[in-house]
Order: structure tokens, then C-alpha cells, then sequence
DNA sequence: CGCTACGTTGAGAACAATCAACCCCGGTGG
DNA sequence: CCACCGGGGTTGATTGTTCTCAACGTAGCG
């Protein structure tokens, strides 16, 4: 087993920034709500919202600005807002007693964050680079919920999606070889960039090797040496090292889906 | 890696009872509601329910058997019922394209099935032993859920626990080793059984080590040492091979949180 | 009584982890 | 301007955990 510690995770609290920055434009009456205009709202949970739950919204988020390698918050601490992403790239954790870590998932810009089970979070959430995010009290958001019922099932939506990506993603831990699993990860995130507008190939990386790693059940050199393994079969070719791209889809995956 | 194909699952259609049965007890009138006295309410989605909701449930719901080994429904099938675990214990599982099969979990009764993203299966499930479920039609299901939020209350709730215990599983198949993951599986099933008051000790394992080899990322071979590790080193004591006593339970948790 | 499914144990192989060295690049400071 | 430094990435050599293949034991059942 691998029980290699994360020693390369900066993350002092103080790269933290728990308190919202005042909204710019303040100024403006309800009806010029940012939230109408957000740029990731189609992506989002708030997509197909009326502007009346849209102006709701608005009255109770907050900005958030988190420099790379900084904590938007950890595992164990009390539950008290939901996050949307905004802009940049976010990473949800877990770590083990001795520093083991399992990333579950990257987050980009319309992804939903901070569904707790208890009152605490189950996991933590890092910045991998400078993001932004939209943020919720919870307990306000729960009001809203309450009031616009077409909120709760647009979570119970996400939920479900959530779920099925992370049975997917047991998947490939429990049962894929380290070449699937890189073929894997390849495919989804472009797949994921289509879904979003962005090129899919090149797939970008901005997250490390490492964090790859720990989201793969791999060791770093693991991932690297797979990155190479793929490359001398002219599957990929790598110009810098987070920017991947993809020669063979058909092959990548059929090895990604175990044949 | 692990490509060893699942020969043991013996798995024809002919197992599956696709039709319900006509419920026995139809004379009685709306108010007698088998789910008013069903015996797991208290551990499902049904909890909290009111009377009506109650009678509205009941006359949607059909009740199916399925034999041991038996398929409730396959990955990839239309998504035309949700079910609930009356009695017996259920596996959820995916398949690769060579055979390899990744179990998500086993379900008890009580137990929530067949929340879906699309209109499709996302796992396919399968009946461990002889094992009871209430099958509800999704259409209807839905209108229930239109009218009575407290239902979907109750789904969402029900899809952010599995999500937890998803992730929980991530970290195992992705950062364990082979002795944490068969500690933390005996320390899991034994909490489960805790919560619906079952005996917590000895564990009851009903399904075979090639199942929990596919649940744990592990072969039948390595669950098998690996438990005859955990006597050696008396933890565990195996009077038969589907009963294991706990004998130091702290210990287990130290090693199943990686210490 | 023999068949079959399941569980256990043994021997050897294979894949990924570990430990270590090196490269590259950007930033910093002399 | 350039030497130094540190983080990140790649590659090499070796180790080790788990897989693979095989044999055998046991229990249930026709």
C-alpha cells in the first residue's frame, strides 16, 4: 500500500479567506441582480430559476476569492455555507490518520459544493488555483429552499448526478489498472470541458501530479510514468506537462472501459 | 491489476420476478395499509410519513421475492421502479467490459434502491439471499413526490447519506491497504447492523469473499488471507466463515483509520 | 456418494510503490 | 546578469503487496 504522506500541501489557514469582500455593485437595486447575469448560472444548480428566486438568491450570497493551494474549508468543520464555483478549480478531500489523502473530485466553474450529511463537512475543499465562488449561509439557503421547491430538486438532481459520478469513480479505484485509470481521467475531464463550453482537446490539467495521484489511487512517479506509457504508444502527446493531447480517443477508450 | 472475470455469478434472467405478486391482505380497505405497520418503516424513506402519504404509497407499491443470486434489475435497463429492501440483503454493482465487477454496496432492509440519473440503470442489482423488496413504478412514485414534499425531503436526504458513504468507500479503495479495508468493512457492517438493532457482534457476512473481494478492491484469495491475518493476529475469531467475532475492536479502528 | 460451490493455503509472478537522482523552470537576490 | 533555490515532473533501480494459478478441504445437496 501506499502510505506516502502529502507533504507538498501548503495550506495555512491563512490562505484562507473566511469573510466575504462587500459585493461590488451594492449600489444597484434588486431588480440588477448579479445573480441574473452570472456567467455560470446555465451550469449551475440557479439555471431555470425564475428571476423572482434569482433575486432571493442574491440577497443572501456572498464572493469569495481563494488564492491557490488555499482552504475554503475542512473536513470536521462546521457545515455553515454552500459554495458554487465560480472561476478557477477546486479540490475535495479526505485524509487518512497518517496523511494518506483521497481526492474525490475537481470542481470547476457551475459546480455545487458543501452538501453535508450532519452538521459538519465531510470532507475538505482546497483551491488548486486561484477560484472564485459564490456563497450561501446554509441556513438561509435552507429558508429558500423551503419557499422554492424547485431549488430542492434541482439538489436532489445534483445529488444523484454526484453519486453516479462517485460510483464511477469506484470503479476505476477498486478495478481499473493504472493505465485505465489515466485513460480514464483523460476522457472524463474532456468530456467535462465539452459539457462546459471549453476545448476538449487539449484536455488542461492545472491540478499536479500529485493531486492526480491521490484523485487516481496512485503515487505521483505512478502517474507519470502511465503519462509516458501512453505517450511512447501515441495515444497522447504532451507539449508542458498540464496540457494533454488526446491522439486516439477510440483507444483511449477502449482501454478506459477495460477490454 | 486485478482482470480476474466474475465466473461464479450465475445470473439468468429467469431468476428475476419481474411481476409482482398481488398482495395478499387486498380485501382490507384503505385504511388497513400494510405500510402503516410495514416493519421497516422507521429505517426508510417511509419514516415521518404521515397516515396519508401512507395510503397513498400503499396503492402504488406491489411487493417482489427474489431468489438467491436472482437479478432485481440490470445496469443499463429503463429506470422504471424504485424499491425498498424489505427482508434479505442486495449488492449493486457495475461491470467492465472483461467481466470485472465493482460492488457499490450490499442493502438491507430499509434500504433505498434505484435512484437514477437518466432515464436508465446506472448499476445493475442482484438478491444475495432470498431477500423481499417494495416496488414502487417510478411515474407514479413521482406524482407522490409532486404532492407530498416531504418526500422528496426525505430522497434528498436519503442521496446526500449515500453520497457520504460513497466517498467513505473512495478513500478506501483508493488509499487502504488490505488489512485496513477488511478492518473497516467487519467495523461498517457492525455499525450498520447497529443502527437498524441487529446484533453487532459477531458481524454476519451473508455474502461469499468473492463479493466482498469485488466491494473491497481485493480478490477472494487476499479477503481470505487477509481475514486469517486479522486471526492470527486476534482480532477477529472465525468459528464459521460467514460470522466473525470482534475481539478488539479499538485496535480495529486504529488500523481501519490508517494509524 | 459424488458433485459443486465456497473457502483456504501455497508458490511464484506482476504491477505499482518506494527510494533516489536528475531535469526544468520561474522566482529571487546578490 | 547570473547563481541559487524550490517546486514540480520524469526516469531508474529495487522492493513489496497483492494478484495469479493451483491444489486441497469442507459443507450442502441431489
Amino acid at each position: 500500500m501506499n502510505k506516502n504522506r502529502d507533504t507538498s500541501s501548503l495550506n495555512p489557514a491563512a490562505d484562507r479567506l473566511p469573510e466575504a469582500q462587500p459585493r461590488p455593485g451594492g449600489s444597484c437595486s434588486p431588480s440588477c441582480s448579479p445573480c441574473e447575469t452570472c456567467a455560470v448560472r446555465s451550469l449551475s444548480i440557479c439555471s431555470g430559476l425564475q428571476i423572482e428566486e434569482l433575486v432571493h438568491l442574491d440577497t443572501i450570497v456572498s464572493k469569495v476569492r481563494v488564492r491557490a493551494g488555499g482552504s475554503i474549508f475542512d473536513e470536521g468543520e462546521p457545515a455553515t455555507h454552500r459554495y458554487v464555483v465560480t472561476g478557477g478549480c477546486v479540490r475535495i478531500y479526505r485524509l487518512l490518520g497518517d496523511g494518506r489523502r483521497q481526492i474525490f473530485g475537481f470542481l470547476f466553474p457551475g459546480d455545487f459544493l458543501g452538501l453535508a450529511v450532519g452538521i459538519d463537512y465531510a470532507y475538505g475543499a482546497e483551491a488548486v488555483v486561484d477560484s472564485d465562488l459564490c456563497r450561501f449561509p446554509h441556513r438561509e439557503l435552507e429558508d429558500l429552499i423551503g419557499q422554492f421547491p424547485e431549488l430542492e430538486r434541482r439538489l436532489l438532481g445534483t445529488a444523484i448526478n454526484e453519486l453516479v459520478v462517485a460510483q464511477d469513480q469506484m470503479v476505476l479505484l477498486g478495478r481499473k489498472s493504472a493505465e485505465e485509470k489515466v485513460a480514464t481521467m483523460l476522457l472524463t475531464f474532456s468530456k467535462r470541458a465539452e459539457q462546459r463550453g471549453m476545448p476538449t482537446n487539449p484536455v488542461s490539467l492545472p491540478m499536479t501530479r500529485a493531486d492526480l495521484g491521490d484523485y487516481l489511487g496512485l503515487t505521483t512517479e505512478s502517474v507519470s510514468r502511465t503519462m509516458t506509457l501512453l505517450k511512447t504508444e501515441a495515444l497522447i502527446r504532451l507539449e508542458v506537462a498540464n496540457q494533454v493531447h488526446l491522439l486516439d480517443i477510440e483507444k483511449l477508450e477502449e482501454i478506459a472501459q477495460g477490454f
